[in-house]
Formats: C-alpha cells, structure tokens, sequence
DNA sequence: ACCTGAACACCGTTCAAGT
DNA sequence: ACCTGAACACCGTTCAAGT
C-alpha cells in the first residue's frame, strides 16, 4: 500500500479533510475537532493534515464554512419576509456548537476573526435584501443591522425555539412598520 | 515545610484558587485556563485542585462569577436609563473571552448552562428595574428581554465599541417611547 | 482532610526521514 | 509533493500513597 497518494487531486484531499472535520465540529464542537481524530479516521498520521491546514484553527474556518454554506444553502424561495427570517436563525441555532467555537477561537486567530466578520457581513447582506420591500430606504440600514444584532444574541443565549421565535416576532413588530 | 496546610480555612484556599484562575481566565479565556497553571502558581500538584473542584468546568464557574460580580459590582447610581445599560453592555464588552468560554462550554457541562441561564435572568431582572420608569408596565416584560438580547448579540459580535454604542441607542429609540 | 507524585490517555505542533 | 513516525511540550483526570 502507498505511503502517499500522488495520483489523487490536491482539492479532493483537501475535500476529505474538511468534511470529516466538519462532521466532527458540528456533531461535538471545538472539543471534538481533533486534528488526531480526523488523521485517525482517514487512515493519516497527525502531522500529515500539516501539509493541507497550517493550525487548527485554520481548519476550524474550512470546516466552519462548509457548515454554514451547506445550512444556507437552500432558503425557502417563497414566504413571508418574517418567514424567511426565522428559518435562517434556525437553520443557524442547530450549529450552535460552531459558533460558539468561532467566537472563542476568534479571540486567539486572526484567521477566525476575520472570517466571523466576513460571515456577520453576508448575513446583514442578506437580510437587506430580504427587508427591502418592507422598511423605508432611509431605515433599511439601520434595521437589518439590528436584526442581524438581535438573531446573534437569540442564538448565543441557548433558549428554547419557541421562545427565541416569539422574541424575534416581537422586534420585527417594533422595527418593520406595517404598510397600510 | 508542611505538604498540606490544615491551618489554612478551606474557604480561604479556594479563594486563591478562584481569584488566580479568574486572572487567567479573564486575561486569556478558556485556553488560558488550565488547572497546570493555576496549581503551579500556587505552588500546588496539579490533582491537588481536583479536593475543591470536580472538574476545569467547575472552576471555570467559579471563576466567571468572581468576575461578573467585579465587573457590575458599582455601578453609576444616577444618571439616565440609557448611560446605565450603556455602561453594563461595556463592563461586559471587556470581558468577551469569559462570555465566549461560558457560551462554549455550556454545550458540555450542566454547571456551565445553568450559571450561564442564571446570570441571564439576572441581567434581565435588573434592566427590568432600570427602565421601569420609562416604559409602560404591559411592555416591560418584551422589552427588558429584547434589550438582554440584543446587547447579547452586540457582545458576541465583536464590534467596535463605537459601533457598539450606536447600534444600542437606535434600538433604545425603537423600544422605547420619548414620555410626552 | 488535604496534598503529592506518578500514571493514563489524550492534545497541537514540528521535523528528520522516507517515497 | 506528500506522508510517516517519533519527539516535544503540553493538557485534564485519577489514584495510591503519604501527612
């Protein structure tokens, strides 16, 4: 057998790498991300993710990202802005553990950090566009920031689904006014 | 020289304990942490910690406490409800690598969740009291909460402090109706 | 009751040596 | 270019043995 594999594509390794790590990540948080464990069940020696990933936490952004573009992959197309919203904020509360890892690491990577920024951006990016047709221009700002604010402290108090849901109907009938 | 210092009150050498892994945790978060350090800089074994804690979770509690009850033991008696929650959300902004340890680890320990859930209430117990006077009593409830989470969200978010500030007036605005 | 010292089973990271 | 195996310097936790 072949101490290494040549033949096979640099990305498709790569590849492998993130999506046993992301399993673990998301299944057992920081704590179960081990570079040992993801080796170990790709028939790898420890060092060898070194070649790919230059810290953990470098890894812990790929498999991170993958998690969260998976989980936002497929929005409902139709539905109520509210509706659109709240499937969001519960497509991210089930990756509670990933972001937990993130804000802890971000504090020690400048590699998490950014990448915790970049993330925070694509969402108010898309809540703008969700919220257009509902909040006046001058507030459109104002108001997707504020929600995205509001979603991220709902998901990093660990509160039950119901609760969380009637919180974030409760903002959105303070700061989206009814067109009448 | 004695190996164990009966003399001393229990409550006395778990004061050190608490106050030097406060320190650590505070300056460095969860990585910092570590029952090695804490032990060698009391001159301890490390087994030595596990007599008054039952794990590196049960200190960490510990420690959070110590530095929460610090961090919001004076605050400014007088001045506008709006400079009181300002001046809270900021004792709390310098404490990030605590929240995000607590956040963290909440999903494995029981002790963590549940002092996590505690120190929630209370914050919302005592922003109950500061805006009471400002906001109609069938809002209290609603809004106390949303402004808990929201600053929650502003925390976790890793934002400028001014940024930080802003984003807490403008939803102040929202919630809170100018008396006329 | 309290503490040590050693042991256990892990970590992340580095690196000489191999293919 | 890629991977191993060993080494290094750590962890948290347990526990027999001491005081």
């Amino acid at each position: 057998m072949p101490r290494n594999r040549p033949d096979v594509a640099r990305e498709e390794k790569i590849d492998d790498i993130v999506r046993v790590a992301a399993r673990a990540l998301r299944e057992g948080g920081y704590e179960a991300l081990s570079l040992s464990g993801v080796a170990q069940e790709l028939g790898l020696a420890r060092g060898a993710i070194y070649w790919y990933f230059a810290s953990k936490d470098d890894l812990l952004v790929a498999a991170a990202k993958r998690i969260f573009d998976e989980a936002l992959s497929s929005p409902p197309s139709l539905g109520q802005y509210a509706k659109r919203i709240e499937w969001a904020m519960e497509q991210l509360a089930m990756l509670g553990q990933v972001t937990s890892a993130l804000r802890d690491r971000s504090h020690h990577s400048e590699a998490v950090a950014s990448f915790e920024t970049a993330f925070h951006r694509r969402l108010c990016d898309g809540l703008r566009n969700v919220l257009r047709p509902n909040v006046p221009a001058a507030r459109l700002d104002d108001v997707a920031d504020s929600v995205v604010v509001f979603v991220q402290g709902l998901l990093s108090m660990g509160l039950a689904p119901a609760v969380r849901r009637d919180r974030l109907k409760f903002l959105l009938r303070q700061l989206v006014p009814r067109v009448s």
